[in-house]
DNA sequence: GCTTTATAATTTGCACACAAATTATTTAGA
DNA sequence: TCTAAATAATTTGTGTGCAAATTATAAAGC
């Protein structure tokens, strides 16, 4: 058994080289691979708050605000305060990433087809179970 | 489709997750998930250059770089010049590495049997040959 | 009401990851 | 031989990723 056969091993070097054929793709808007995807969280749970969204991406809360931080900064999403709670944030949309919306989710089902283009229905059920087992 | 679905997501969720996983185990030796793999790549191919143990952990040059520094300023590895070519510095096991050597195969096996055995010997043959069709 | 505890977001510090630029050296070509 | 191109490693700058500490606010317990 040697490194590259170790299961960990090949999953990074996978999500590395994943992250590198979607720069390329997402450079038009100028965008990292997870602030694209952070920001596709947001267009699916518009409101959330930054602790809410670290949940459904799974990351740090740390990590989520500085996410966050550039893409207020780059005009993406805003922060607004959440009545009733000074403590907390809701991430809401910005006009500029709502104009992009459709162009954005075409790109994102471009790029998630030519991954799935790769496989048949089944052989996709399957990579699906068995990641699961990962987790 | 909505972005959990995202293979390249799901990959990277899953990435970090087994990062998370890796380092309680690691933590007595002191070094990242990184870091251990680069030297378990190290304890493979001895006397490598950096470029080499680049391409063979596929990643960046200057992200080796980094490694080594700290696997160096840590007591794990040795910078040695090469002969005939001053350009470049070829990469050794310390002694203090040589002497824990043992141990750790002994954790890397540990670790890895942790996820193998969540896997037939079928369904783990299917894992490798659907990951490779990602690559 | 007042203190303690809990919670949300952020900040700080360090380690990857990687593009682009830089430095040192070697090789190739005129 | 001398210059240009190629190569190896590093440095620089930016963006994750995350643990630990900090700040602000809310909730609970007395």
């Amino acid at each position: 058994m040697t490194f590259e056969n170790c299961i960990c091993f090949q999953l990074g070097r996978l999500s590395r080289k994943i992250t590198r054929e979607y720069r390329d793709k997402i450079a038009e808007f100028n965008l990292t691979h997870s602030q694209f995807f952070m920001l596709m969280a947001v267009f699916q749970f518009q409101g959330l708050l930054p602790s809410q969204l670290a949940e459904k991406t799974d990351s740090d809360r740390a990590t989520v605000t500085g996410l966050i931080d550039r893409l207020e900064r780059d005009g993406w999403v805003e922060r607004k305060p959440v009545l009733g709670d000074r403590r907390t944030l809701s991430i809401h949309l910005s006009s500029k990433a709502k104009e992009n919306q459709e162009k954005f989710m075409a790109i994102f089902h471009e790029i998630n087809g030519d991954f799935l283009n790769r496989f048949t229905k089944e052989e996709w059920n399957q990579l699906q179970h068995l990641l699961e087992k990962l987790e």
